[in-house]
DNA sequence: TGGGTCATTATGTCTAGACATAATATGAGG
DNA sequence: CCTCATATTATGTCTAGACATAATGACCCA
């Protein structure tokens, strides 16, 4: 029981990372079986491991029972993309926003029970910023019947109220209506950026949401740190 | 050394998973510790820290040090957005494409090393499917100056070709100009959905490509799995 | 009361050994 | 030469114990 470095598994992880990023070992190459590794490193199998199950999470790696571990073939290139809610977006910015409720109705859906629906618009420093169709599922959110929208925005009041989610999104351009163009002081048929999001609690639906943004006005940003597994966002 | 369960870390993992989605344990509750998890579950603390450590990075769990771990607090909505190859992708629509390079010209850059410029145009079904803007650093892909793209689209190659990378994506829906629109066969200022990406391979620039795809042909979609940390992607 | 020091505590990481599992390679039999 | 059963091998997972580390909170002193 030495203790050779203050962090083997990093220093291992790091080293196979190098090698990996300087073309060194190539993808599809066959990685030193973990006995190997641990001789080399001077520590535990277990710690050679550890390292090479961070390397799977981080893509970098691939590992096959009794075939041996392998340099991942760039997979399909893939980035974790931040999609804040829209109202701690803005204000983020350093920018106020308002949240105008401008109608809400309910309607039975098949299961027979409540939808909530609530159109509205985001405001950026008293310009229009991004448009929102939403409804919500009453039977997964009931507390949303007495929630205040008018003081709080349904994306952010779900996101401290909903104790978890899958979601699904849909990003696409489109041309803004007539109306639409009106609500975002554009002109008709100008392009934007249409978020929808389904989100599932468990395998239900809890809501659903369509954002359209303002082209001129909104990016998407996704940064993805490959080999590190690191996630930073917008 | 009794072996309890088949899969205890998974066991422990799914139990707290289900506690938390349940909205039994709400977000900001303390988890108990881990001598205390590793008794109730009747396995070795370090397979407690293993479940825990697998909950972190799903993002469900939060771990601080003397003050142990607690149920996150909903976070940005996070989604992991698979970005393919475009001609991957065309490719796995059944569909089939072709490249066709309008120009290759090289210029210095800052450095004084040379970098390659290429556009062109990508087809899917004889129908024009996107523009692409490209330039590669031949410093970081010196192997870049003699492929042939002709036969191979420059991302299809340079996924095969580049060892891995770090990657800064920028989705923005933009309208096309008279040419753009001319070469995607759509009208004049369609809305179109664009896609910057900017690689680096450690800190060095690699590539930077502007695709602009057709608003009415072109989706992004981004599943993301709560809890579990599970990728699936479009 | 305010502030600095120190012991406590819970997580973070590692080790050495064991058994489970799955996929490959080998060899026997047709 | 092909096929199927078997042995081998490398990863997958777990245990029990140890030491490292950082943050908290209590204690003591000015």
């Amino acid at each position: 029981m030495t203790r050779a470095a203050p962090n083997p598994a990093r220093r291992i992880r790091e080293d196979i990372e190098g090698r990996i990023h300087s073309g060194e070992w190539k993808p599809g190459t066959r990685i030193p079986i973990e006995q190997e590794l641990a001789a080399r490193y001077g520590c535990a199998r277990a710690t050679v491991s550890k390292a090479l199950a961070e390397l799977v999470a981080a893509g970098l790696v691939e590992r096959r029972r009794k075939a041996g571990s392998f340099v991942a073939h760039p997979p399909v290139h893939s980035a974790v993309m931040t999609v804040p809610d829209l109202a701690e977006l803005i204000a983020a910015r350093g920018e106020s926003y308002r949240w105008e409720a401008r109608a809400i109705l309910r309607r039975k859906n098949a299961g027979g029970a409540d939808t909530l629906q609530i159109d509205g618009i985001h405001f950026a420093a008293d310009e229009p910023f991004a448009l929102e169709n939403r409804t919500i599922e009453l039977a997964e959110v009931p507390a949303a019947a007495e929630a205040n929208f008018a003081a709080e925005a349904p994306g952010t009041w779900l996101l401290a109220h909903i104790p978890w989610t899958s979601a699904r999104h849909v990003v696409r351009a489109v041309a803004a209506t007539r109306a639409e163009a009106a609500a975002l002081a554009t002109g008709s048929g100008a392009a934007c950026l249409q978020l929808e999001r389904d989100t599932w609690r468990g395998d239900r639906p809890v809501t659903h949401v369509r954002q359209l943004f303002r082209g001129d006005r909104f990016d998407l940003v996704a940064e993805f740190q490959a080999g590190t597994g690191k996630r930073e966002g917008n």
